[in-house]
DNA sequence: GATAGTCATATGGTATACCATAAATTCCAG
DNA sequence: CTGGAATTTATGGTATACCATATGACTATC
């Protein structure tokens, strides 16, 4: 009856209420940019634009609220969350702790599958770095750094950072296209696959940290210049 | 025309929105155990016994389940989120790493106003210890750790152990009232109050991660003790 | 003409009623 | 006793109405 290719491979697998995919549409929308920071997102014209009750919409702003992609300004609704430098700067350091410990652990801990599958995920990674789409980039970024919290068995940790990604990923994209230096994190991401799959914990711990402290410096001054015109 | 005293200090200074007070009372209902892990949360009766409309419930959850408190099971409805010793033995890892870079910073960072207010919160720790209300202790721990952070400028990592904690409230009370250790926990406090005040950083880190250690290693015992009884 | 007061509009917040669906339960027939 | 149908229950989803507040425009008075 249906399409002859799909036996059963998956039916709905996700029930997917329709809550789930505007969550998944606004957060998408938020994160690639499409609403700027501070931007006030008004109930009714959403509801027209995704065709959707305002209910769908008030849970998922409650949702997105909690997430920290949606602030809500008293007696104005809510707007689009606002970054500053001083919170940028925790993001940072969290991702620099939580990120560590990932691939320290998955360094001394992954399985005989796992290399082959980390190889995958980097080689999509490297693939993506030729052409310019920054949000492929991004996405094969996310998947690299998944397989590897998961294989440390992470969860929680990843669930941490992949939201603090989405507060910062207005400063990733910035930073993936500062043109001046010519993808400056993949040498950081070779060095981290090479030491998870050397099993050197320290080693990739480090690379890491200097990724992440590189990136830091970039949206530093991005943040820094945008925001301080005045001084 | 109004108080005399008060001229223009604060007249609202918080909205206290309807969904804020429902949220609140919800989220310590969860988290001092007046709802079981695993128990449902059907929307109607909640509306009830609140007195708000269902709007303001089902937002409510909706942020709940972002926080992590609750779950929703498909076509059955959200329930209080339940826990294994995998997820909580994460929990745990993170706040060792959350806490101990948050101490390890104050003790380094603090300003010359911090010391008499540690002492303060501390002060009000202790007391909490001798009269065996957990639900004191828990809070009076709350304040303690939240100086602390505040003090070392590291809100967003202070939000996400706030919640961290959330979800493993009931794990804590177990760990508090674990009678056989008299009140295990006040050493390492004060440890880690000597060394942020000493300004000793590796210290207050270390002190931080035993009573960590300490606690996790409580939990497990619990956690496995009545979630094994099979095995 | 400027200031102050009033009014209208837009938005958020709340409440309620309604329908569809899925799950569990009950009940009936074989 | 068993299998299946019907009912109940609860949720997801939607629409609508109402109120409070904030903002901006408009008007009236000085």
């Amino acid at each position: 009856m249906n399409s002859p290719k799909a036996v059963l491979p998956k039916i709905d697998q996700a029930p997917m209420t329709l809550r789930d995919i505007v969550q998944d549409r606004m957060r998408t929308a938020i994160i690639e940019g499409h609403f700027a920071p501070g931007e006030r997102l008004v109930e009714r014209p959403l509801c027209d634009q995704l065709g959707v009750s305002r209910t769908v919409i008030r849970e998922t702003i409650r949702y997105l609220e909690a997430e920290g992609l949606v602030e809500i300004l008293p007696n104005r609704g809510p707007i689009v969350a606002r970054m500053d430098w001083g919170q940028a700067r925790q993001i940072y350091q969290i991702r620099r702790q939580l990120e560590g410990a990932a691939v320290a652990a998955c360094a001394v801990a992954h399985g005989p599958a796992f290399p082959a599958k980390l190889m995958g995920s980097f080689a999509a990674l490297q693939a993506t770095m030729d052409d310019a789409e920054w949000i492929g980039v991004m996405r094969a970024t996310t998947r690299f750094y998944e397989d590897i919290f998961t294989e440390a068995g992470h969860s929680i940790a990843w669930d941490i950072v992949q939201r603090l990604n989405g507060r910062i990923s207005r400063l990733r994209v910035l930073t993936l296209s500062a043109k001046d230096r010519p993808r400056p994190g993949m040498s950081h991401m070779t060095a981290i696959r090479d030491a998870i799959l050397s099993g050197d914990a320290a080693a990739a711990q480090q690379a890491v940290e200097d990724h992440l402290d590189d990136a830091a410096a970039i949206a530093k001054t991005f943040l820094s210049s945008e925001e301080k015109p005045d001084a």
